[in-house]
DNA sequence: CCGAATCCCCAGAGATACTG
DNA sequence: CAGTATCTCTGGGGATTCGG
C-alpha cells in the first residue's frame, strides 16, 4: 500500500494552499513579517491592492488565526494588524518559498520563452 | 531605506505562487515527486482532477520547465511524465508547507470556529 | 490511451461611491 | 481613517464530445 490516491480533501497541501493561494494573502503576511502595522500602511505598501481586497484579506486572515486585529477606538479610529503565533509560524515556510523564487525564477522565465519559442505558443497563458 | 512597498510586480512571493497556486498544480508536483509516472495513473491519484484541468496543467508546468513529458509512439501511445531537476528543487519547499499544515492546520480550524461562532459569520466564505 | 476542442457557469477581483 | 455596499466583468474550472 504505497502512496495511494490523494483527493484534494486528503492532502494536507491542498490545506496551506486553500490559505495562502489567493493573489494577496502572501503579500499581506509578508507586509506583517516586520511587526505591528496599520490598516493604511498595509495598503500603502502593497501597490495595487484595492480597499475591498485588502479588508477582505484580513479578514480570512483573521478568521484562519493567523492575523491579529488591535481596534483603537478614537477619532480617527485606529486599527493595527499583526501577525499571530500561528501566523508568525508560516514565515520560515514563506521564506523558503521565497528564496527558492530568488534562487529559480529566471530558470523558468528562460524555459517559457523556450516554450515559447519552438512550439508556436500553445499554452493558453 | 526599510521595507518599501512591495507591489506584485517586484516580490517574488508572488513568483512562485504564480506558479504553483492554482488548484491542481502542487497536486500534480506532489504525485510526481516518487518518479516517473504515466498520465492515466496521475488522474487516476488525483481523485476529482479532470482531463482538462491535468492537462492543462502538465502543460503549464512543462512550461515552466518543472516537469518533463517523454512520448513514446506507439499504439496505444504511451506519455510518462518527471520532475525536472528544477522541479526537484522545489520539494523541499512543498514539504514544508505540507509540515506545516500538517503540524498547524488544526489550529486553523479551531480558530475558524471560534471566529464563525463568535460573531456571526460575517466571512464571505 | 492520451489528449484537443467546445460550451457554460459562477466565484473572485476591480472600480466606484458612501458611512461612522 | 477604516471600512461597507453594489455593480460589473473576466477567466478558472467542470462536463462533454471528438480525434490520433
Amino acid at each position: 500500500m504505497k502512496s495511494r490516491d490523494i483527493s484534494l480533501a486528503a492532502c494536507s497541501y491542498s490545506h496551506v494552499l486553500e490559505i495562502i493561494s489567493n493573489k494577496w494573502t502572501a503579500l499581506v503576511i509578508y507586509s506583517l513579517e516586520n511587526g505591528t502595522i496599520r490598516y493604511g500602511e498595509i495598503q500603502r505598501r502593497i501597490e495595487g491592492i484595492s480597499q475591498k481586497m485588502l479588508t477582505q484579506t484580513l479578514r480570512q486572515l483573521e478568521r484562519d488565526g493567523l492575523v491579529s486585529r488591535k481596534v483603537t477606538p478614537s477619532v480617527p479610529p485606529i486599527v493595527e494588524y499583526a501577525l499571530t503565533p500561528l501566523g508568525d509560524s508560516l514565515i520560515p515556510c514563506m521564506k523558503m518559498l521565497k528564496d527558492w523564487a530568488a534562487d529559480h525564477y529566471s530558470e523558468v522565465g528562460k524555459a517559457r520563452e523556450a516554450y515559447d519559442t519552438s512550439g508556436a505558443e500553445p499554452v493558453v497563458r
